[in-house]
DNA sequence: ACAGAAATGTAGCCAAGGCTATAAATCTGG
DNA sequence: CCAGATTTATAGCCTTGGCTACATTTCTGT
């Protein structure tokens, strides 16, 4: 799962290509997340607290630790022991774009007639999977609307 | 992972509400997506072998023969050594509900303006965080536009 | 200043979903 | 009918993302 993990399997027709694909996506749902909320806490109290990180994500601290490590393993954060974490250049770029996205798919998700709070749950798990194309046909289509 | 698994965590703030669920629907997409392949299967050839279902998914056949044994694990499917898989009632229905959300979101991405290729790729990662009232929302949708 | 509270780190467990390598069973053509 | 090809099973490894339990550090109020 890490970025030199190729993700491809055999792949032995064109039907696999999908799954491949949704399973990449799926791992780095939890980075984009963990990216978007670091940068949430930034914005609102300064920092990221590990606490406060898990809070949110609604996860004990240990496994909050484990992504934090991993954003870091990736060059997407970065933290000194005991202290807040703080995203690097690439990680708030990620945010961006993510928060982007989020707020994209919950806009064409209303624009279609779902309820804005059931819009919102489901565009947290939506939103790893909306590929560049199908966003911009969803800024497209909120824009003609 | 299991069903007895209540997959909330501490659940600290209504935020942490959303993740849950994008959790909770990601544990049950790889059932939803081998029953729904196992099934095209028996349509198509009758029966699903492990290395057809291999094939499919882009995996390797031990990783089809261990999502199988979640499958029976979890009632949805049936099979006995070196023999062809087959879903139970349960497993059918899944792979009904599963297959009907797929063709619903490649219908309401095209509406708004995806290519189609992009829209089945695209379904395959989406369609598990369809939850029931966006999916009506969409019916809805398509059936006015 | 320091004791207790709160936050963080760390070890170790589990399940899931990938993989490779190897063994065993089934199928098939001659 | 049987040898080789194919299919399936199994063992064992890895990473990820959950968890609990416990150790350590930092913070805070008196
Ligand atoms: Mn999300
Ligand atoms: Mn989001
Ligand atoms: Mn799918
Ligand atoms: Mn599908």
């Amino acid at each position: 799962m890490t970025e030199d993990t190729p993700l491809e399997g055999p792949n032995d027709g064109p039907t696999a290509e999908r799954f491949c694909q949704a399973r990449a996506a799926q791992s780095v749902a939890v980075l984009e997340d963990y990216a978007e909320m670091i940068d949430d806490l930034a914005q609102e109290m300064g920092e990221a607290r590990i606490t406060d990180i898990a809070a949110r994500m609604g996860v004990t601290h240990p496994t909050a630790t484990k992504a934090v490590a991993r954003l870091k393993r990736e060059g997407l954060a970065v933290s000194r022991p005991y202290r807040g974490v703080f995203l690097t250049e690439a990680g708030t770029a990620l945010a961006a774009r993510v928060r982007m996205r989020h707020r994209v798919v919950v806009d064409l998700l209303v624009a279609v007639g779902v309820p804005q709070d059931t819009a919102e749950i489901d565009a947290e798990g939506l939103e790893h999977h909306v590929s560049d194309v199908t966003l911009r046909a969803f800024e497209a289509f909120l824009a003609r609307r």
